[in-house]
This record gives C-alpha cells, sequence and structure tokens, in this order.
DNA sequence: AGAAAAAGTGTGTGCGTGCACACAAAATAT
DNA sequence: ATATTTTGTGTGCACGCACACACTTTTTCT
C-alpha cells in the first residue's frame, strides 16, 4: 500500500507559490495579506482540499485545558457513580493528549458541605472548565455564579438546572423518563390495578426533580384515559437506608395491600424487590439505572424493566464537549437528551459489556480531601 | 491557571542523567541498554509517571493505515445503511489524523455482482485493514480468503460468519434479539394468541441468520410454556417490494384472520404497518431499526416496538478497532455485541438525537464506481 | 524630497517523539 | 599489543503546524 501523501501547509505553499506564514496567516486571519495572495492562497486550499493537522496544530499550540469535574463518590464499584466516572476517564483518556487536564473532585452525596468544599477548592485552581453534576441545587447555584464570574464554562452532567447558562446539559429528560415509566408500567399490569411511587428522599434533595418525574408518570395515564382504572399513589421515605425502607413498606402494605405495581425514582428498586421476595408479593417493579443490585434483580425477575439514562456516555460526552470548545471552537448544543434505555432482563448483557473500557493505561490524575 | 507540565522524554532522561535515545531505547526495547541504565530508566519513567505523548509520537512515525470499507449503499436518508455509515465517517474524522485513511465501497443490497466488483477494487488497493457487512456469504468467504493471504486484517460489522478469523465481529447477537423479540411480542400480546413471523428475503441472502431468528423467537415461548398459547407460523415473502409484500400478506391474512402480532425480521416492519392500517386490522407489531418508515409508524402507533441495534455506534467502534489495533497495538475482542436498544414510541426521539453528527468538516473520501 | 510608519512576506525555531547515524568504550580476535 | 567487533550511548533531523522575528516593499507624513 503505497503512502497518500496527505497535503501539508507546505504543499499548499508551493502550490500558491508563497510561503507557509502568509498560508498561516490566511487561515488564521491574522496579520496582513495581500488580497490577490489571499486569493490564490485560499484556492488553493480549496483545491488541494488542505485540513490542518489537528495533532500537529495542537503539539505546536501547547496549551493546556485544565478540566475539574465535581460528582459524587461511588462507595462501590457497582454503586451509580461509577458509571458516568468510568465514562469521564475514557474521555479523559481519549483527549488527554489534546492538552485536556482532568482532575476529580468527589463529594459525598448525603453531605452538602462536601460539595461545598470541593467547590471551594475548584475554584481555587481556577480551572478551563468545569463538569459537575450539581445535585445540591443551592450550593450549586452559587457555584455555578462565581464560575460565571470567572467566565469558566461548565457542564451539567446527569441533572440540569435551568437558566443558568451552562455550556450545555448533557443528561436524561427527567419528564420523559418518568413518561416512559407509566407507559410501561401500564403495559405489564392489568386493566385495573392500584400503583405505587416510591421516592426516597435524603436531606433536601432536588425535590423539583422528583415533582416532575411524578408529573410525568401520572401524565401517561392521564393521557390514556386510564385515570379511573389505575389508583397512583406516592410514599416518600426520608432515608435510602434499607431498614428504613423496610419498615416504610412494611407499613404501607398493611394499609394498601392491593399495590400491584412499583415504580421507584430512584436506583435502588433492587431494595424494594428484596422486600417483595422476601415476603413472597407478586408486585410488578420498575427502576433506574443498571446498578449492581438492579442487575442481580432483574436476573432473579424481582424486577422487570429498569430505565437507564446511558450514564457512561453521560461521562464520556462530556469530556468531549469541553474538548470541542475548548479545541475545536465548536459551540456545543445547550441540551443533549441521552438515549433512555429500557432494559429487561434478556437485553441487559450487552449493556454492561459495550461501555466497559478495555485500555490499560488510563492514570486518573484523582484529587482526594 | 497556571501550567502544568507534562512529563516528557526529555524530563525523564534528565532525571535517569542518560539521553533521549536511551529513554527510546528502553521504551521499544530497541538496541542495546545497559542494565543499570535500564533499570535507571525504569525507575524515572515510574517516578515521573511518563507517558509518551501519542500525538507526538503519531507525528513522528508519519505511517498510515488506508482502511477500506465495504457497505451496502443507502439508497435514501433514512435507509438504514445511512446509520452504519454515518458512525463510520465519525470514526473516519475522529481518527484521520492519526494516520487512519478510510476509503468507502458501497454495494447494491439486491446485486451479489456489485459486491464482487468492489472486492476486487479492495484487492487492487491493498489496503492495511478492511471493515465489511458480509451479507453475502459465499461472496465474503471469497473475499476474507484472499485477504487472509494477503495478511489483511478485517472487521466484520452487522452480520457475522463465524469462524472466519476476523479481528473483531460488532454487531448484534441476532438469536438473542429474536428472543427479546419474543419476550416482547409475549407481553404486549393476550394470553392466547395466534402470531406470525414475516421474513423478506431478496435472492439468495443470510439463511441462516434468519433460521437463528426463528430459533430464538421461538425460544423464548417455549421457555415460557407458552408453547399451547401461541400458535406461531413463518411467512416467507420473496421480495421487499411494497406490492409484492402486500400482496403475500393479503393472501396470508385471507387464510389466517386471527393474527394477533406480527414479527418482522427486517427493517420493513413499516410496510407491514401500513397494510395493517390500510385495511383497518388491529394487530400487534415488532420490527428491527429506527428507519424512517419506522420512526413514522411508531410515531402513529402502528408498530409497537422497534429493536434496534446500535447502528452508529456500530460504524463508529469499528473505525476505532483498527485504530487501537494500529496505533496502540491492542488486540480486540473476537466478538463485541451491541446493545439492543428496545425503542418505543416515547423514548425513540432520543435515539435520533443523540447520535447524530454535529460536526461541520467532515469530508468522505468516497471512491464510487 | 527624505524620514517614518505601515503593509506584506519569508525564515527559523519549538512542540514531543522515533529513528538513523555517529561515535566512544569495552570486549574479543589476531 | 594492536586491530576488529560488539556493545552502549548521545546527537540531530523529521513529522506538520503556530508563532515570533526579520526583512522588504509600499504608503503616509513632514
Amino acid at each position: 500500500m503505497e503512502k497518500i501523501r496527505k497535503v501539508t501547509i507546505q504543499d499548499v505553499a508551493r502550490y500558491a507559490n508563497v510561503s507557509v506564514g502568509t498560508i498561516d496567516r490566511v487561515i488564521h486571519n491574522r496579520g496582513k495579506v495581500s488580497p490577490e495572495k489571499r486569493k490564490k492562497v485560499e484556492e488553493a486550499i480549496e483545491k488541494l482540499n488542505f485540513n490542518p493537522n489537528l495533532l500537529a496544530r495542537t503539539l505546536a499550540l501547547g496549551n493546556q485545558f485544565t478540566v475539574c469535574i465535581l460528582i459524587p463518590a461511588a462507595p462501590s464499584e457497582g454503586h451509580y457513580w461509577s458509571m458516568p466516572l468510568n465514562g469521564l476517564e475514557m474521555g479523559s483518556a481519549q483527549f488527554k493528549d489534546y492538552g485536556i487536564i482532568t482532575q476529580y473532585f468527589f463529594y459525598d452525596l448525603f453531605d452538602e458541605k462536601t460539595f461545598t468544599q470541593q467547590t471551594a477548592k475548584i475554584l481555587e485552581i481556577n480551572p478551563d472548565g468545569v463538569i459537575l453534576a450539581p445535585l445540591f441545587l443551592n450550593e450549586s447555584k452559587l457555584f455555578t455564579e462565581k464560575l460565571k464570574d470567572k467566565e469558566i464554562p461548565f457542564v451539567f452532567i446527569d441533572a440540569d438546572i435551568p437558566n443558568r447558562q451552562s455550556l450545555s446539559y448533557i443528561g436524561p429528560d427527567v419528564k420523559q423518563s418518568a413518561y416512559i415509566a407509566g407507559r410501561l408500567m401500564n403495559s405489564i399490569l392489568p386493566e385495573k390495578a392500584e400503583i405505587l411511587i416510591v421516592n426516597m428522599v435524603k436531606g433536601f434533595d432536588n425535590a423539583s426533580a422528583l415533582k416532575r418525574m411524578e408529573e410525568g408518570f401520572r401524565a401517561y395515564f392521564k393521557e390514556h384515559g386510564q385515570e379511573q382504572n389505575k389508583h397512583i399513589t406516592t410514599l416518600t421515605i426520608k432515608s435510602k437506608q434499607k431498614d428504613e425502607v423496610f419498615r416504610e413498606l412494611t407499613k404501607y402494605y398493611i394499609k394498601n395491600p392491593a399495590v400491584k405495581g412499583v415504580f421507584v425514582t430512584n436506583s435502588k428498586a433492587y431494595l424494594v424487590s428484596e422486600f417483595h421476595q422476601n415476603h413472597d408479593l407478586d408486585i410488578r417493579l420498575l427502576g433506574y439505572d443498571l446498578v449492581e443490585g438492579n442487575i442481580n434483580h432483574l436476573k432473579s425477575g424481582g424486577i422487570d424493566v429498569i430505565i437507564s439514562q446511558s450514564p457512561v456516555q453521560q461521562g464520556q460526552r462530556a469530556v468531549q464537549t469541553l474538548f470541542e470548545f475548548f479545541i475545536q471552537k465548536q459551540e456545543p448544543e445547550k441540551i443533549l437528551h441521552v438515549p433512555l434505555d429500557i432494559i429487561i432482563r434478556e437485553n441487559m448483557g450487552f449493556y454492561i459489556g459495550f461501555n466497559r473500557q478495555h485500555r490499560t493505561e488510563i492514570k486518573t490524575t484523582t484529587v482526594n480531601n
């Protein structure tokens, strides 16, 4: 296979009878170039179909972009937040040679203070960009306000705060995801049935997201004339701890033994499934995210459907977005809703296998405590 | 944000008190290096956490890898094969600066001869790698045999031919996809129902794939004790033309008016849906691939579920696989089964939006006739 | 008119790495 | 002991591009 000579800036220079410097000036609209030569250069670029080599450009420029990533810590391997992290690491590895330097900051899902602490550190570092999961509303608002003052672009993943002038939001359409949940729930229940929505909140989470989910879920039944057939109630448990959840479920089921379907609005459906199995309850169950517990209960049949919000892609895409913004000067889409995958036992395996990174040499610059 | 100095080969050299040449020799196991210095260098690399800059390496090496891509031509924008093509173009753009040069060769889905013609051209070009959709079994066997003689690695996408020593197969698990179809069909049908599998074949396609699909589909019902409840028959239509399909469907439905669910084994479910709508038939319908026709009929409700086999990712991943093989010397996984997405009206939009490439400057080196 | 400023253009160096080559030191052969 | 390999190590160029600098030509000012 003989080499196909790639057209370089030299080729263009020769073709247009000018020096590389002039080509450079034309490309970057820098310095003065006489109209005639400019025209000749532009023609040459067009004619030879010249595309600057991004590698060489990056190397020559040598500029760096520090990106701070602020997400919840994943306490274990199978935890939800290990998946976006995985995607973020993939993205970091992919773009590190282009000068994208990522630093990770983890906060405790149950402790706003750790969030604020980490934001302070990030502000001190004064990075070129930030990727964050704004799970604490007020703290996130404060933080992004400061970022805006410093003109540091930021990307939201997983959760959105509208009208924050983020560079982009990459994550699920929360309301629609619950609408889909409604659709799926309806399709696996008999004509008439009682349905329970289970929320688990610790502290003062994103209450608005929960509200939007409930709306979305109920909207499906409303729009499809199922209001008379399906009786939907909501149980909000102020904990994600197993014992506490079990206690509340027991209490509820004793009073409402007719429940036929449960929609769990977070990734802890497996807890409910375990409860059902403990008590031999035949109840349809629907939840979020392909975390380890849910995987097991999908297998065992305790969970019927999981809706997954492309967690790995979210992370990967976020890094890519900043890469395209910094290096290629591309303005990203303000909102990028990721696919909401419908996962059942039978197609589960492919989602687990496909996005696993099989590179060896990934070292993440982790900044802890 | 002050610059973080990246560790270069120079830094390592200074740290280990040797020249860059020696570092290079250690890294690439080339030439002779005294044991002491080797040790010092290895320590320095470890200590400084040195990672060679892939960009600089690629630039310095300057080697190129020509990759020929052989897939069916997409007659229109919404055609199935425009999706893998889209992914392939994304991959090409992503890796072109690394020296991956892609050339496209399109064949007519209904004409083996065009396939053979294109393979001849590819063999003449003598590329470094090939990506192909081996939809014609015999012709593909002949082709890959020749590739093996020339020691040109090749990657299958979309369809697999087992035991061909391909570098990798990136595509769906066909049998499992039909099994999933069975699961979904069962869940949307009443207890007792008649089910029809519709195959459309033009000429002598991949008969074995159809067989595996049928097996997979029926397997679900068998494994779930539905054999008595569901009566499954197969209709094979020797065309993909609307009029011909309609004729055969008419003939079949007149004889079998009790059909309650139809599983279409290719991407033409929309034809069947149109037929159903024309004749006011209330029949559940399940098919493959998010092509334009299916999108419309999902919206209208004529199609209940579409199984999509990550067509864009298939293409993107195929290019990536060859990149990793050539540039990073990574041996890919022999089989990479892509996610089988379950698509209903409600989550359809996200799949359409997410993988659309929004780069402007992609020019594909297309080689036609 | 000459001086000064502006416009237009070419040259050279560096980015980080791979590799060919030159050269020194040590080991072996004569 | 000298000649010849072998082994070990350093230097310099190339890759394609950006950018600083030097230089020449033209225009404007006084």
